[in-house]
DNA sequence: TTGTATGCGTTATCAT
DNA sequence: ATGATAACGCATACAA
């Protein structure tokens, strides 16, 4: 075996190693590393090699306790396992790995208390930037994490010095389903929202708020009934709007995981989809191609926010200034709406 | 304000400090830290205080850095946004964090020379241990791994020293839904199988054809069609098979996505599940209890596989010896299946 | 049982 | 442009 243990720590070599078949200062070595001054092409050449010849890594540790970057960036999600976020920790990865960052991930539960306490972690393991998906972290507290690292956060629009926030546009993205249902010739159109307590939530509900008005369809608040974005929740949300006896042609839901809910929830009461209500979800999660029928939903480019959020802060760790993000959201249109009858 | 900002990392306390404001030297605080050494009842008192005054909080770099414990272990997925792992990764990120470590997760998208520099960088950052969640790794690699670091491995049984494999019974599982098929008096049983370079997919595999042939059932090698694990591979091969004509009055799918797949490529076809065919699936996804109908397939707690896994790489961290772990799987019987009818 | 001294691998400060 | 040297915060061998 010509091949050493890649995985032997012990036989891993250091800055130091490298600087000496190089015939180099260690000093010199780490400028190079991190660009930190200018050094000659000769010098700068002869590392080069030493450390492809002795496939030298840096450790991160020791990059870290001595002040440097620890080439990480944490990542505060809520569910590690949650289908919506999923894709947007699949960009972060994408794009930090190739930079040779690392990320940590951590899940907040969107319970205030535990997003701080992994914040904390986070910052004790001395991360050299944040990203937070949404989550119920106040303003004023992510501005304060700020004044120690970059942060990028998804679900606000934020833009300060060291604070970026990159929302998509939900209520633009509920005015797009509800003006393709009245241009379908549906008037009584029931929305199950989130929690209110969620930001998201709110904002898609006022998305429907908003659009009804401009299309000057009466607002009836019978239509409007409360969900938690989980499949039983929507089931619970849609079984209680059938029980109540409202009227109703077509049914938006905040998110796809409760319109999968609402969906079983009617077919229970023996409503037809899309024959007696049309139904849209907001999403667009990878199932939605694949339920029955196929469902009409609100599409964001969530891997793409991923992607941007990590794009953000390693810009901001680059000392560039934070630019404004926007997410566009569109419709895609599958088989669970159809023009309404009578 | 009296509440200093949680979130500076210069205003964070260090060991020496510690073990000033204690009155005893540094090494006794790392001591009583790591009980490394008999310390006094006294001065443990009086050190822990001060730990607590000071809210101190070790440094995981500066331990990783003086061979100390860098309090994080390695977590090779494939996909950071898998539906059907996601639900481990919480189990491990629970384990970990309660005992104080930091999990570090990297994806290998089923690909072994990615999955071997994910591990690569997982051992340059000097994680602790590693949990492997299935993937192409071989048991070689694996082992030459172990030397190295306690390393427990999901999707095969191993046991050695410093090596763990954690194994679900997929043979027990696919076996229980053919049981369950049969005793409905189905005798035509088709079966869409993962991609067969794929452990699980092979296994399960084997657990259909050696149960059909323990209940004497002929083995039509046309009622099996290939799949890849994913929705669109899932209505390809149900395409296939309603397309290739063979008679078939039950199917089962080697995964739960497949069979949200097959499900719609044969309502598109005019088959009506479970009147014309009853439908089985496995992993027992969140979603398929709200399926049309919902779904009959194998559960696996694959939260527990995450949290057992994490537990044993804790306990080889302790010097433990590897305890085998059985995982069983069970039979969720919904509504996708019923009694045969000519 | 406890303290002292040294080193882990890197970056930063200060020279040159 | 480059090198020497001192940290960084902790664990550990050695001494007491």
């Amino acid at each position: 075996m010509s091949k050493k243990d890649p995985f032997n720590a012990s036989t891993r070599s250091t800055l130091s190693q490298v600087a000496e078949r190089a015939g180099v200062s260690p000093s010199t070595v780490s400028r190079i590393l991190n660009g930190t001054a200018q050094v000659s092409d000769a010098k700068k050449a002869s590392v080069i090699k030493a450390i492809e010849d002795l496939n030298f890594l840096p450790d991160p540790a020791a990059r870290s306790l001595a002040g440097g970057r620890a080439m990480s960036v944490g990542v505060l999600t809520q569910f590690i396992d949650s289908p919506f976020y999923g894709e947007a920790l699949r960009g972060i990865e994408d794009v930090l790995l190739k930079a040779g960052y690392a990320p940590l991930f951590v899940s907040g539960h969107w319970n205030e208390l535990e997003e701080k306490l992994r914040i904390q972690m986070l910052m004790q393991r001395k991360v050299d930037g944040i990203i937070v998906l949404t989550g119920k972290l106040q303003d004023a507290t992510l501005a304060q994490m700020a004044r120690h690292l970059p942060v990028v956060v998804t679900g606000r629009k934020l833009l300060k010095p060291n604070l970026l926030g990159i929302d998509f546009d939900h209520q633009e993205g509920v005015c797009l389903a509800v003006r393709h249902l009245h241009s379908l010739g549906h008037q009584r159109i029931g929305y199950i929202s989130g929690p209110l307590d969620h930001a998201d939530a709110d904002q898609r509900l006022k998305g429907y708020q908003s659009e009804l008005k401009r299309l000057k369809v009466r607002n009836d608040p019978k239509l409007v009934v409360n969900g938690d974005f989980s499949e039983p929740g929507g089931y619970r949300a849609a079984h209680q709007l059938i029980q109540s006896g409202v009227e109703f042609s077509a049914l938006i839901a905040a998110n796809d995981q409760m319109a999968y809910g609402a969906r079983l929830a009617m077919y229970r009461a023996g409503l037809r989809v899309p024959e007696d209500v049309s139904l849209v979800g907001f999403d667009d999660l990878p199932h939605s191609a694949y339920t029955l029928p196929p469902l009409t939903t609100v599409r964001q480019s969530i891997y793409e926010v991923g992607a941007s959020a990590a794009q953000a802060v390693l810009q901001l760790l680059d000392g560039q200034p934070p630019r404004l993000i926007q997410i566009p959201a569109d419709l895609v249109v599958r088989e669970s709406t159809r023009r309404y009858r009578a």
